[in-house]
DNA sequence: CCTGCAAGAGAAAACCTTTTCCCAACTAAG
DNA sequence: CTTAGTTGGGAAAAGGTTTTCTCTTGCAGG
């Protein structure tokens, strides 16, 4: 009825036929035209471009995966809805795949095994190039069976049947660089106060410790196992500083290397409430680096990072080249942490 | 070559043409099957629903977008990497919609136009059936513009043009959640500690906290304008409980509304600190309910919660509806906020 | 016995793009 | 002038599903 020659409100998208009818050829010459092959004319070849551009074409995506049997579309599955450590994993993984075209569906499972399932199902259903599973916990995995799905499946800081292809963090070797890090600056009573023995990661961190300090010839206390909390950083330091002291004849730890960030704000604020001066009388090291808890300990709180991000990076990297036939091995691979020193452990080695 | 009898292990995904071959039937007819559409005998269909079922035929979510012009599948737009805020809400849209069938693609913007466009056209390619944008703070939006793209868009948590359809937290019925909370519990010197002027929410807090001391004939002291931070809120103590003050006739405060909880975590140390005891001598009540640090204040803290895992619920729900055709009025929703009681303001009013 | 109708099922188009093959026309060589 | 080769471009199939239309068969009514 109206003569509608507006530049368009973007109702119903272009499609090939129409750039092609209004360039006067097939639909087969202009496909060529702008994915650059076949052979043509330059001026055809331009035409087309310049009435693609014109009109707004751009390709189904939904079309273009049919025939390629390729989505350029992964899944990530999570349980850590609010996680402070599935979350710099995923922004890893977005990062490394947005170059590539390729778009994430998120899937919170929480630790529901018909969720997962549902997921999962509409994953498949949606052709996803492949999977990725992270967590909240690198000793326990997702409520869901993802082995012979047809796609590829990749673990991200959690770990699964021993031959998967796994991305998790060097929990020994960041436990190795605080410890470390505190000899440097010549502290030698070193504590260490974690969570609870059921997580795998606090064995895998109190070795190291014992190993850091045994190598060192250092005296070793035994670690002290608690929960993730403050508050349990708050009764660590009781423990620490009024006991009558163990082996070490004693003496009171002049450091204490936490499991977590928030155990770590709790002793400080526990040494802060008896007297006891951070860095000058005791150093305090966390773990995890969150940011927002390790700046509001006073002083600042040196802290290992798990480089979770790095970690989804490489995920995310790993995932596309398995999508694009390449072997990969399997097996678990270690990411090296890395330590953020603030100011709660003295001035750092070389200042 | 070998007879392949074996349950398939999930190589290549089953097709309706080989369901049907099997069955006996035509490609046609077995998609009515299945579908429950056309006339066919019982025995029919339920022959084709078997060899389905057996097969393990999973109808490509592909193929039927690209036929049904609707891909079952929203685009998320953030630009809340590590948000507490986009997190919940996130959580509520993916719950609202995966009982729908509908899967979410997560993206985050950061805050880089550059990165949006690219996200954005990644989605308009990938034929999402609508997109939500939500963000870190309601009265900033993503750098990306969303209109006319062909697809309706709802925003979550952000405010855009307004004549979009937009769903927020209702923050000044938040405060005076608060503040009448104090009201109720006989405090009558209220203070207000909040975040920098610049955020919208600083000022809509701020004026509904007047408003209630107002109605009630309280006294009115003029809120504290800082940072969001627990360092803040220390300072603050001093400013309300050294200085001097104002109109009151040199009384301190008995509460303390704080704009967020790391504030209101900030103002109880201090006034531990200085051996003011919390309930007993000052009643404090924090912003945004962040379970883990209001459950780490000594006491734990009674807060304002957003419920912005309902605002998601609704932003999806009305999206949904809009996929689907219903018309829906512009215009900003303000969801009520929840205040969380736990232990920072005394025993609850009917205790 | 013929007509009309309903039931059951299939053929084919449609969705949109890519790719393989094929064809026509033109050029150059013999 | 014929043949071979090249160039520019199109037809058609493929990818998997849904839906409309058509066709065949069987049965009832006249």
């Amino acid at each position: 009825m109206a003569s509608d020659t507006s530049p368009a409100p973007a109702k119903n998208p272009v499609t090939l036929r129409e750039v092609a009818a209004l360039a006067g050829v097939s639909v087969a010459t202009a496909s060529k035209a702008l994915n650059g092959q076949g052979r043509m004319t330059a001026e055809t070849r331009e035409r087309i471009r310049e009435t693609a551009q014109r009109l707004g074409f751009r390709p189904n995506s939904l079309a273009q995966s049919l025939l390629r049997r390729r989505s350029f579309t992964v899944g990530l599955l999570t349980n850590d809805t609010y996680g402070r450590f599935s979350l710099p994993v995923m922004s890893g993984i977005s990062d490394a795949l947005v170059d590539k075209g390729v778009s994430v569906f998120l899937c919170n499972v929480e630790d529901d095994q018909r969720l997962g399932q549902l997921h999962v199902d509409a994953m498949l259903d949606k052709r996803v190039d492949g999977i990725i599973a992270t967590g909240k916990r690198i000793d326990r995995h997702l409520p869901v069976d993802l082995s012979n799905l047809g796609v590829p499946v990749i673990y991200a800081f959690t770990q699964p049947d021993p031959d998967a292809i796994a991305f998790v963090s060097d929990d020994a070797g960041g436990a190795r660089l605080a410890v470390e890090h505190f000899w440097r600056l010549g502290r030698r009573r070193i504590a260490h106060v974690t969570g609870p023995a059921s997580f795998a990661v606090v064995h895998a961190r109190a070795q190291a410790y014992r190993d850091v300090l045994t190598e060192k010839g250092l005296p070793v206390m035994e670690p002290l196992l608690g929960s993730w909390s403050e508050a349990w950083g708050h009764e660590a330091v009781k423990k620490l500083f009024d006991g009558k002291l163990s082996k070490s004849g004693g003496e009171k730890p002049d450091a204490v290397f936490c499991g977590n960030d928030q155990i770590a704000r709790g002793v400080i604020d526990a040494l802060r409430e008896r007297g006891l001066g951070v860095p000058d009388d005791v150093g305090v090291i966390g773990f995890d680096n969150w940011q927002i808890v390790a700046e509001a300990t006073r002083p600042p709180l040196t802290s290992v990072d798990m480089n979770l991000a790095a970690l989804g990076r490489e995920a995310g990297l790993t995932l596309l080249s398995l999508v694009g036939g390449q072997p990969a091995e399997p097996g678990i691979r270690k990411l090296p942490c890395r330590l953020v020193v603030r100011q709660s452990c003295g001035r750092p080695p070389d200042g």
